[in-house]
DNA sequence: CGAGCAAAGCTACTGCCATTAGCTTTAAAG
DNA sequence: CTTTAAAGCTAATGGCAGTAGCTTTGCTCG
């Protein structure tokens, strides 16, 4: 292996994410880093080229970790009821990790190839479970959009605290899904 | 008035919001502030209290903007063409300030009586058009949640360059809009 | 007109953080 | 047992937020 053996980039991102997880985005620092991971600020630069890297990394991290999920959720599963678990899957992912929603959101930088490749895999979930309802390509990328910004956007605005009555969110969330459902089946049929 | 009078408040917050429109959110800083202002930077503590009281009078201001422009948009329209010019104005507004889609993301402080009013006005517009469906007060939050998740979502990721691909974004907003009118309608006979 | 007072600004300083340069240690490989 | 490259360290720089305390300025009121 290598002198030392304590860290890997792997690590670096884990204790990264963890703070991430435990405060914010924004209180992500090389400092806290470090203290954690039990060495000097300077040596981190040994695994990670900067902050900013280390914040792309986390991003590709996310993204992969949401593809995964959604494809566990729709495997099984077909029309109405996989665009249902694809969405759940997606709102118990920002529920679990509120702070990542950033994340899902910003558009992968055309020359990061591996990140594009990511984001690109949950698009073919979603293009996957939307098959059946028989789109031609532009259709399917609209119904894909559209499926990505109700989800994202509601899960998003519920992880950040964005809904501050009472009523129940749970209950918010079937009443979208049930229009996002019929909208696509509508939409399938006369577009 | 004051002492050399160069300064406001309300000039403080134009430059730092021209700052955030130009680069990013992260971007701001005192320092620039402060050198746009033709001032150091210290000074600008007789107007604001520190830096996140600037992102606080930031958010309060694009909250406000937000909820005039609805408000206009809705003005003379009702059903299904006022909540499509909802929609249209919610994302041309993100469309000019890509930067401020934060803003409108995060939750309301509950101690913070301005913002919170502030957020409650852009709520009452979309419960105002809301109204000719006909929703109780449980099924019109539901509803709410529903438009302003799709809505924000779509402009957001929009905003942020999320859509990659080259088909059409506003032609996927028209679906979009045509999902929430036509589930809205349909949440409206059969909850 | 001439104090005087409060607001607005300034300089000097502290502390945190990212990042760079260059040195030291250590574990693995021969 | 020696070599070597990776991993870590210390020292130093520069940017930025925020605080303390001084100075200027312009309005206000005798």
């Amino acid at each position: 292996m290598s002198p030392r053996a304590g860290l890997t980039t792997e690590a670096v991102v884990d204790l990264a994410l963890k703070i991430v997880d435990e405060s914010s985005t924004e209180a992500l620092t090389l400092a806290k880093v470090a203290e954690r991971a039990g060495v000097a600020a300077p040596s981190l630069y040994k695994h990670v080229k900067s902050l900013a890297d280390l914040r792309r990394l986390i991003d590709l991290r996310v993204v992969q970790e949401m593809a995964d999920a959604l494809r566990t959720a729709a495997t099984g599963r077909e029309g109405a009821a996989a665009i249902s678990a694809l969405a759940d899957a997606y709102r118990a992912y920002l529920l679990r990790h509120p702070h990542r929603t950033n994340a899902l959101a910003t558009a992968p930088d055309e020359s990061d190839a591996e990140l594009s490749r990511a984001t690109h895999a949950v698009a073919e979930v979603v293009f996957a479970v939307l098959r059946p309802f028989g789109f031609d390509h532009v259709q399917a990328v609209h119904a894909t959009r559209c499926i990505r910004a109700a989800v994202h956007g509601f899960a998003g605005l519920e992880a950040s605290g964005g809904f501050g009555r009472p009523e129940d969110v749970g209950q918010s969330f079937e009443v979208l899904k049930t229009m996002l459902v019929q909208g696509l089946t509508n939409y399938a049929e006369k577009p």
